[in-house]
RNA sequence: GGCGACGUAGCCAAGUGGUAAGGCAGAGGUCUGCAAAACCUUUAUUCAGCGGUUCAAAUCCGCUCGUCGCCUCCA
């Protein structure tokens, strides 16, 4: 089945057919680095990861690029706050960004252009635009004029009526129109500024992207991303922009991620109702966030809350509980038994590739995917109860379905670390809040197995007791006691 | 006010015409000296409500109620 996808322009899922064969252009809209990043900004970074993999993975030569915006009303006035250099603000936090980024397992777009690399590039286009009849000069700014663009509001499909009627419009400005935006903004004193045809100034936000994407681009090409607040206006100015300079369409294909909300409100600045990336990152490790994240739709509302990200982490630990398990099987050698699950087993490993397709073409279903990732756990965990050396029939489907989980996580830049890892590091963090010593609990286990051994059950349920009551879990197994932090 | 989205079990969440995936929590069972852990089984005659189209609707259409978003910087 071939992949399908949302757009928001049409408002339909559509077939995907990429302008050159076997290649992808796309563009995500980056961060303006003014600030750290909040969850939303993740969810940005990982969804579109999860699709730059996918193309990836699909067989396609992807570029990807996603910007920095380095100049901007927020970084100015941030550093003026500060009495620090535009510049000295934007790399900071270019910096964090990256941390960031990185620690939530993205993988590196093919090019990351900063917006004030591309000055020059930004002039060409507006003295094109203005050029063209779509743009004109007024007191050292360069206002795009919307009246000059027929199907200016065609992805957020209004109207000017509609926006103007009981909007907030600014009157008195210098503008023809009151929805003309701002191409290039003179400077006032203290601002940083670049020389231009009309006096010193700096580019207005959306422009940049115009000139980015068109640099690494071209003028047109397949997807371009980002989250749904910036629908309007930002991806509408970046159509008027670049359509009216190029005179050709701008994207196929615009693709938006939803929200995170907070108690089902949306998360952002303005609300003040954010966490930083950093913060949650204090509680929880960044698989059990990107597991969250993935695990709803990326164009449903995502509601970010304590509880909400436990229970990933519990549906998480289920998956690599299982993959821990089944890497110990893998690594010994096989047996004679044959388990009873085994042909269920074969079925499921067989098609788990297929299903997960099936899933990510329909644009982009990870929550379904992943349901198809905890089906197969299911029967997996039965086969591995059935037998802990199964025959070497049963070991080599095991080896397969191992195989299908690895490539999945590599597109959904999940279970990349190994489990048994992953699930030591999860009791490490639980362990830093135990009071009693890790000697302490062995004596007692050791004191526990001789009670027992003497049939001495009061003793051996008073030291259970015990260590429960100090938060550690004995777990008897066949091979003797081991414990773990609750 | 204009435009748009959503409403599926206690909670989270897939499913967009063919008779409700999956996860968390809960309940039973296997195991155990008893437990815990693990595993297994199980949990929505029903998809906000009311009408309509259809052989067939959670899925399409209309209305009502509720929640949210965009219209201003925002991932």
């Amino acid at each position: 089945m071939p992949l399908r996808l949302y757009n928001t322009l049409s408002g339909e899922k559509e077939l995907f057919v990429p302008r050159e064969p076997g290649k992808v252009g796309m563009y995500v809209c980056g961060v303006t680095v003014y600030d750290y990043c909040h969850i939303g900004h993740a969810r940005a970074g990982i969804v579109f990861d999860m699709i730059y993999r996918y193309l990836l993975h699909s067989g396609y030569g992807v570029t990807y690029v996603r910007n920095y915006t380095d100049i901007d009303d927020k970084i100015i006035n941030r550093a003026n706050r500060e009495g620090t250099d535009y510049r000295a603000v934007a790399d900071r936090y270019i910096a964090a960004f990256d941390e960031d980024m990185e620690r939530l397992g993205l993988k590196k777009p093919t090019v990351e252009p900063k917006a004030t690399d591309h000055i020059a590039d930004i002039i060409g286009i507006v003295q094109s635009l203005i050029d063209k009849g779509h743009a004109y000069e007024a007191g050292g700014d360069v206002y795009f004029a919307v009246e000059s663009f027929p199907s200016y509001l065609k992805l957020s499909k209004r109207n000017l009526e509609d926006m103007l009627a009981g909007a907030r419009v600014e009157v008195g400005e210098k503008k023809k129109h009151p929805m003309d935006f701002a191409l290039w903004k003179s400077s006032k004193p203290e601002e940083p500024w670049w020389e231009s045809p009309w006096g010193r100034g700096r580019p207005g936000w959306h422009i940049e992207c115009s000139a980015m994407s068109m640099r690494f681009l071209g003028p047109s090409f397949d997807i371009h991303g980002g989250g749904k607040d910036l629908v309007f206006p930002h991806h509408e100015n970046e159509i008027a922009q670049s359509e009216g300079a190029n005179c050709c369409r701008f994207v196929t294909y615009w693709m938006h991620n939803g929200f995170v909300n907070i108690n089902s409100e949306k998360m952002s600045k303005s609300l003040g109702n954010f966490f930083t990336i950093r913060d949650v990152l204090q509680l929880f490790d960044p698989e059990t966030l990107r597991f969250f994240i993935l695990s709803a739709h990326y164009r449903s509302p995502l509601d970010y809350s304590d509880q909400n990200l436990l229970e990933a982490r519990s549906g998480l630990t289920r998956i690599h509980e299982a993959l821990a398990n089944l890497d110990v099987v893998l690594a010994a050698p096989a047996g004679d038994v044959v388990p009873p699950s085994a042909a269920e087993l074969a079925e499921k490993a067989a098609t788990l590739a297929d299903r997960f397709r099936e899933a990510m073409d329909d644009d982009f279903n990870t929550a379904q995917a992943l349901g198809c990732v905890f089906d197969t756990v299911r029967t997996l965990n039965r086969t591995l109860a059935e037998s802990a050396m199964p025959d070497a029939a049963t070991r080599e489907v095991l080896a397969v379905l191992r195989g299908a989980i690895d490539d999945i996580g590599e597109v959904l830049g999940l279970f990349r670390q190994s489990s048994a890892s992953w699930l030591a590091a999860r009791e490490a963090e639980k362990a830093q809040g135990l009071t009693v010593s890790a000697e302490e609990i062995e004596r007692l286990i050791a004191e526990r197995a001789e009670a027992r051994k003497n049939k001495n059950f009061a003793r051996s349920d008073e030291i259970r007791d015990y260590l429960l009551s100090k938060n550690v879990q004995l777990l008897d197994t066949p091979g003797g006691t081991t414990w773990q932090v609750k």
